[in-house]
DNA sequence: ATATGTGCAAATCCTTTGCATAGAA
DNA sequence: TTCTATGCAAAGGATTTGCACATAT
């Protein structure tokens, strides 16, 4: 676990300090990772590997759709994101790995930070014996309101 | 599955049960829907495509893919289903269409209810402006315990 | 008859994978 | 070198769709 480099994690980050936070996460600092890292951790946000690749896309940055995939489950595994299993479309990926839940738009997909203050969920759930709290999510769905 | 309680709608079905149960809903009662409400609707439970058309094959009742998709949606859409989007790999559809949340385990993918009284989702979160709450799904990945 | 439903196969869409090439240590 | 990463295209798996045939009212 690194928590060396940066206090909140989210401050706009140099080439050292993001190559600084691979590194003490077991990544190797390559040039494409370096990329991906730039757009995807400098601020909270959920991304997409499609979203990413658009994004690289449209700053003159070639990467192959291999190495987003690659890359950002590879920064899931290695605790730098969150996977978000809440939408059968598309694999969403969270550069804030603190506890929080989602809104998400069913129209548009887009997902939004639930205020980690406004909701809480109470009471301890019985869970089957022998297993253990591997992460918990929480999303409202919202619609554009009808009439 | 203990049927240690009987939520509304979940009763043993007969034939005849099931057939206005359909048309209640909008739906024409045609032998392949009565097949699948049959296996489906008769008790709580959470079932994928792949379950319905495998136990349909071990009943002896030929159905094709394309309709066990198609009736299940269309049981989701006329509200006899609701359809869980919390896995990736797969469209869960819950035939507890009440309110409640949900514990799956991560290596299986199984899922189960979480008992309705014992966790609660506390506080009103700001919606974004123009939108209703379309639904809510609280889900607890659970593992087997380690050490 | 006339509108609907079913089944098969092909098509889609997201994601992963195999393998040859390129880059880093 | 020697190990690891990248890129391309093909593979994979769940779900949808087009269309001809069958069914129901």
């Amino acid at each position: 676990m690194p928590a060396s480099s940066t206090p909140l994690g989210h401050e706009p980050l140099s080439q050292e300090a993001l190559r600084a936070r691979l590194t003490a996460h077991g990544i190797g600092a390559t040039a494409q990772r370096l990329e991906i890292a730039a757009l995807v951790l400098s601020e909270p946000q959920h991304v997409t590997a499609e979203i990413v690749l658009s994004r690289l896309g449209a700053l003159g940055r070639r990467v192959s759709k291999a190495t987003v995939y690659n890359t950002l489950n590879l920064f899931a595994a290695r605790g730098l994101l969150r996977t978000l299993a809440i939408d059968p479309d598309v694999t969403w990926f969270d550069s804030n790995t603190d506890a929080h839940f989602h809104i998400q738009h069913v129209d548009s997909g887009e997902l939004v930070d639930l205020d980690p203050h406004s909701v809480r969920l109470v009471g301890l759930p019985p869970l089957p014996p022998g297993t253990e709290v591997a992460g918990i999510e929480v999303v409202i769905r919202v619609r554009a309101q009808t009439g």
